[in-house]
RNA sequence: GCCGGCGUAGCUCAGCUGGUAGAGCAUCUGAUUUGUAAUCAGAGGGUCGGGGGUUCGAGUCCCUUCGCCGGCUCCA
């Protein structure tokens, strides 16, 4: 009889008569993992616990690597088999629903597996309750996951016969001379899928269904509309418990929910979706962001300037706009039998600046910065909040340099992002380098030197500052490559706020001049680039980072004057005003209720400082200090808790008073 | 834009199989004068998103339209 050789990393080995199963073959090595493992990998290749083990030709151990809980494979496989307990618990209770693709996921935070269907009827919220049920009666029942190798035509035979249309394309498209199915025992399930899977659904005993909703067959809008049902599945209750959990934080500091609980900007119907109107307490987070962000612009060296919302339509036609961007743009409007377009970009305008006068090398770079109100025409299925808006301020900045001063300001550029990040209490960053992919259908402007040039000096100054990256092919945009930063807030979610990006196209098609030191014109370089991204979207990032507790310097209201009895309300006014006279935000609660009240309003509004005030304040000329998240924290002067408050403004503190030291 | 869900007072929500709207919070008024997360009482407030239809009768059923939510697509 022949025998194969296995081996373990650990250099357990052993020989077993062949073919031989990797379970079998674990079960001898090591009892532990066999039990634990949800698939293995053998000489790196990941197989099934069923996948067979042949007498190997050569006398080679056959390597086995069991994958355990704990690891994202793991992981990986367990969202990939539960998926399939999905779709077999969809197919069992509504039969005749059609198949198209459910994979797992690990990336994405919102859910762990999906499986696009076509249902005899639309399936609702109300059937995912039933699905689930399903789907642990399934589990219990110890049903095995098997797979199979069959000839292609085979394959395309059995799908036909079960009417699965979206299968048999798949299966054309993909399979090779065999393929390779996958059947769950006692269940109508079977799918053209490459595994591998779970021995048995008994693996499977934490998941949970989250969503249904529409999505497109191959992501193609001209093909028909599936419903995609998502789900997650962890291993073990604790895990899909936490993760629950989690999602419920998300759902505390939603901006949107936070927004109008904290009055800090309203969208109303009857003016327009997508539209944002900051309320006197969003306005004043938005002035301190804007004036950190402007006194930080003028001492890096960039120019302040302010341009209109709206242009000539030619314009947009030499932008290239009119012909790369028309939908995204609102329809243009006449006078006097010129069209005029509002803008989606502030480009075209600061290159009108630019032009306006004959550039020598020696006014490079010039950096044109300005909070740029632009609009755009965003479908309404995707506007959402402030993240998504059809009326939003870029703080957009074109810097206009020679070749020579590109790699500097791009260095620049990256300071000032982490500069300002860390500011608003970002710690975690994320980079991206997006460069030229193979497609050819993008249309790529720009020759080979440009991009090279370009990628040189993106490259370059992240390795200056010793950011990591990660570098995309063909992600970049047809007219120049970028950097992109993305920020973690405080539940760990990524944010895509700044971008840095080359433009190859816009200097060409205005025809941008600068004269060199050998009296010749030249065309200089053009980088754009957004920190915040949108004011807008950064402001509801800023919500959700902070759950609406604003740290001193931003925060709408900074203070609560907060008096015991009426009989204090003249003392309390006078401390607002001696605050007030020094730029403090300060709000009076003069209203007849117990002390106990007023600071549960303040502290629902989240204001960092309240000031109890009785009758022993008034007589010392003292105030009660309460903090936000630390409660009281004892009485001082008026002038020594002003300065208090000002340093904390001043320094930009993100954290209340103990822990800043001030 | 597409698919699904939802739209009742400022907010959060109740309102069963159709019989002509309700709670809590908020608001206002009065009482209370309070020492670190909710004082008590009373009052006002809704063309049930808009329009059309079925019906003796529609918040409830049907159609349509607008908006919101979750996704998809899009984000040169």
């Amino acid at each position: 009889m022949s025998e194969v050789n296995v081996q373990l990393k650990n250099g357990a080995q052993a020989s077993l008569p062949a073919p031989v199963t990797v379970a079998d073959a674990l079960k001898r090595l090591d009892r532990d993992a066999a039990k634990q493992a949800l698939i293995a990998r053998v000489n790196g290749r990941e197989v099934d616990l069923d996948f067979k083990l042949e007498a190997a030709e050569s006398g080679d151990a056959v390597q086995i690597e069991a994958v355990l809980p704990g690891t994202n494979d793991a992981l990986y496989v367990l969202r990939h088999s539960t998926a399939h307990l999905l779709a077999a618990a969809v197919l069992d209770l509504f039969p005749g629903t059609k198949l198209g693709i459910g994979p797992p996921l690990l990336d994405d935070p919102r859910y762990g597996f999906f499986y696009d269907v076509i249902a005899p009827q639309p399936l609702t919220e109300a059937d995912l309750p039933v699905i689930e049920k399903r789907m642990r009666d399934l589990a219990k029942r110890n049903v095995n996951y098997r797979r199979d190798e069959i000839a292609k035509a085979e394959a395309l035979h059995i799908f036909a016969e079960r009417d699965e249309p979206l299968k048999v394309e798949l299966i054309e498209e993909k399979g090779g001379e065999t393929v390779s199915v996958y059947y769950i025992d006692n269940t109508p399930f079977i799918d053209f899928c490459v595994g591998p899977h779970v021995a048995n659904s008994n693996r499977l005993k934490a998941f949970k269904l989250l969503a249904i909703s529409g999505a497109y067959w191959k992501g193609d809008q001209e093909r028909p509309q599936m419903q995609r049902l998502y789900g997650t599945a962890f291993f073990t209750q604790e895990e899909l418990d936490a993760w629950v959990k989690q999602r419920e934080e998300a759902e505390r500091r939603d901006h949107r929910r936070l927004g109008r609980e904290l009055d800090l900007f309203s969208i109303q119907e009857q003016y327009g979706q997508g539209l944002i109107f900051w309320h006197p307490k969003g306005g004043a987070v938005r002035k301190e962001m804007e004036d950190y962000l402007r006194d930080e612009l003028i001492k890096r060296g960039y120019g302040l300037v302010f341009t209109p919302h709206i242009a000539k339509r030619k314009l947009w036609y030499i932008s290239g706009h009119e012909e790369n961007y028309a939908d995204s743009m609102f329809a243009p409007t006449e006078l006097e039998e010129t069209e005029f377009r509002l803008k989606p970009m502030n480009c075209p305008f600061h290159i009108g600046i630019y032009k306006s006068a004959q550039r020598s090398y020696r006014d490079l770079p010039l950096r044109y910065a300005e909070l740029g109100t632009v609009y755009r025409a965003e479908l309404s299925g995707t506007l959402h909040g402030l993240m998504r808006v059809r009326g939003f301020t870029q703080d957009d900045a074109h810097l206009f340099c020679t070749p020579e001063t590109v790699l500097r300001e791009i260095v620049d550029c990256v300071d000032f992002a982490y500069s300002v990040f860390k500011t608003f209490g970002f710690e975690r960053f994320k980079v991206e380098l997006s460069v030229k992919g193979n497609d050819t259908t993008k249309g790529y402007l720009g020759s080979d030197e440009d991009w090279s040039h370009a990628e040189t000096a993106l490259v370059g100054a992240l390795d200056e500052r010793g950011i990591p990256y990660e570098r995309i092919e063909g992600e970049a945009a047809f007219y120049g490559p970028k950097i992109d930063i993305k920020v973690e807030d405080a539940i760990g979610r990524l944010w895509q706020l700044t971008t840095v990006q080359f433009d190859f196209n816009l200097p060409e098609r205005f025809e941008l001049e600068y004269i060199g030191e050998d009296g010749q014109a030249h065309r200089p370089v053009m980088v754009h680039r957004a920190l915040f991204g949108s004011v807008e979207r950064f402001f509801g990032v800023l919500i959700e980072h902070y759950a609406g507790a604003f740290p001193m310097w931003l925060a709408p209201v900074q203070i609560a004057v907060l008096p015991i009895t009426d009989r204090i309300n003249d003392y309390a006014e006078s401390v607002a005003r001696n605050l007030r006279a020094a730029s403090l935000r300060v709000e009076t609660n003069v209203r007849s209720e117990k002390i106990g009240a007023k600071i549960r309003t303040a502290q629902l509004q989240k204001i960092p400082f309240m000031l109890v005030l009785g009758d022993r304040e008034m007589e010392e000329g003292t105030v009660a200090v309460r903090e936000r998240s630390r409660g009281d924290i004892g009485v001082m002067t008026t002038e020594d808790f002003k300065a208090l408050a000002q340093r904390l403004v001043e320094s930009r503190a993100l954290v209340n008073i103990a822990e800043s030291g001030v």
